[in-house]
DNA sequence: CGTGTAATTGAGGATGATCAACCAAGGTGG
DNA sequence: CCACCTTGGTTGATCATCCTCAATTACACG
């Protein structure tokens, strides 16, 4: 039942959730055919092309998303086990959104792109199980981050470049906002003085007008998240 | 063309990608119906029956989830704008995951559980609508969270909860299990020391063996006050 | 015009990042 | 089999940052 979730390992596809939606124990065919990957090996990189579709069925994959285009290994982001899928985000168009690669020695079924989307347009139960995946991945437990993300003031400035392009972004008050991005309202009030001493933005009581767009992604980028340089 | 994205109202059924992939244009009927809510409402609260799945038309919706059973309202977790879906955890067979209230006056389009799961079987541009809107939500931005989720012995007791319970979760090394956490290699060294410290685990080079849930949970629970000066 | 709630400001102290040195384990070549 | 090196984890000390607590101000609303 729960092949989804922990070490649920599945080996024979009659029991695999992919197996099962494409009908192979009637003889229906599973466009996904397994592969033994090592463990350390990479298995795709953030920014290339989705040109597979692969689903874990042994294993656990440490899978990293790099914040500025520089780093091809990225800051961790997820281990993804035995049941979840990687590179659906092929689907809605978008190339490799993170970077894999194998904690252990895994199994993987993979597939190409074209061949998943003709799957899902022929097999009812396919986009099921696509869906089923999409969501609880999407569910994820709460990712506890803390201060190696950058100080209030660059997280502010990240969190106002992805949400402030609508001008109606002040609509949400500021203990709200403070609670988005996992700090206090009192340091949120902070870090936007901060911001407004720079001339980024011009706070309002429970609005934030953008004033500077290239300001805040300055702030945003440099500091103690990346950017010193280790010497190699 | 890009509905799906910041404030893209959509008013009409035609240019609704919920409407056109069930065919309005071809006289298909939609199973959502719109419905406007004023800003503060509750749309529902986390641990309900799904009963209807909801897609976003316009306006903003402020989403909360409560770590602990206690709080109603829960601690804020995103901001779901136009052309999202609520609910989508219904299909799964989950309860709400999470409470949504509005922030602004919102149109809302609403269908019944049943009558989503109908649509879905019976539409196939459908499943595709769900699983890009799933796909593009669970892909969102890094979610930039700071100290105030608890103290590093704190989160890392979370995180341990959440990730060991298979016994092969030591496969991380310390450097990915710190970026996970968001927190710094020796920061995180230090806190498997202080969880060590109080019999709750028992750390190898490389691994984390759990020996006491209860006390992992006990830990991760309590509140960040070690400091509890207000005892009077 | 009072009242209550949310946002701000201020001061202090706990906490985690930083930098640096040290240590353990694995691999390589002599 | 052992010096040597490399890599990753630990420990220690210092300092910037952010949480806490408290007081004050702005604003909505009756």
């Amino acid at each position: 039942m729960e092949q989804t979730t922990g070490d649920g390992e599945v080996t024979a596809c009659t029991r695999c959730p992919v197996g099962i939606a494409s009908g192979v124990a009637d003889r229906g065919r599973c466009p996904f055919v397994a592969r033994k990957r090592q463990a350390g090996a990479v298995l795709h990189v953030a920014g290339d092309a989705v040109e597979r579709v692969w689903f874990i069925k042994s294993g656990a994959v440490l899978v990293t998303r790099s914040i500025d285009e520089e780093h091809v290994e990225g800051t961790p982001w997820a281990i993804r086990r035995a049941g979840s899928f990687l590179g659906l985000e092929g689907l809605v168009g978008a190339g490799h959104l993170e970077s894999a690669r194998a904690l252990t020695d895994v199994t993987l079924c993979g597939a190409p792109l074209e061949d998943v989307e003709d799957w899902v347009d022929a097999r009812r139960a396919a986009s099921r199980v696509l869906l089923d995946a999409a969501l609880r991945s999407g569910v994820r437990e709460r990712p506890l981050r803390g201060n190696a993300d950058g100080t209030a003031p660059q997280r502010t400035a990240a969190w106002l470049l992805a949400n402030a392009s609508q001008r109606s972004s002040g609509t949400a008050p500021r203990r709200v906002m403070a609670g988005l991005l996992g700090m206090r309202p009192e340091t949120l009030s902070r870090a936007l003085r901060t911001l407004a001493a720079q001339g980024a933005i011009r706070p309002g009581r429970r609005t934030v007008e953008v004033l500077d767009r290239a300001q805040l992604r300055s702030i945003a980028r440099k500091g103690r998240a990346v950017s010193r340089r280790r010497a190699d």
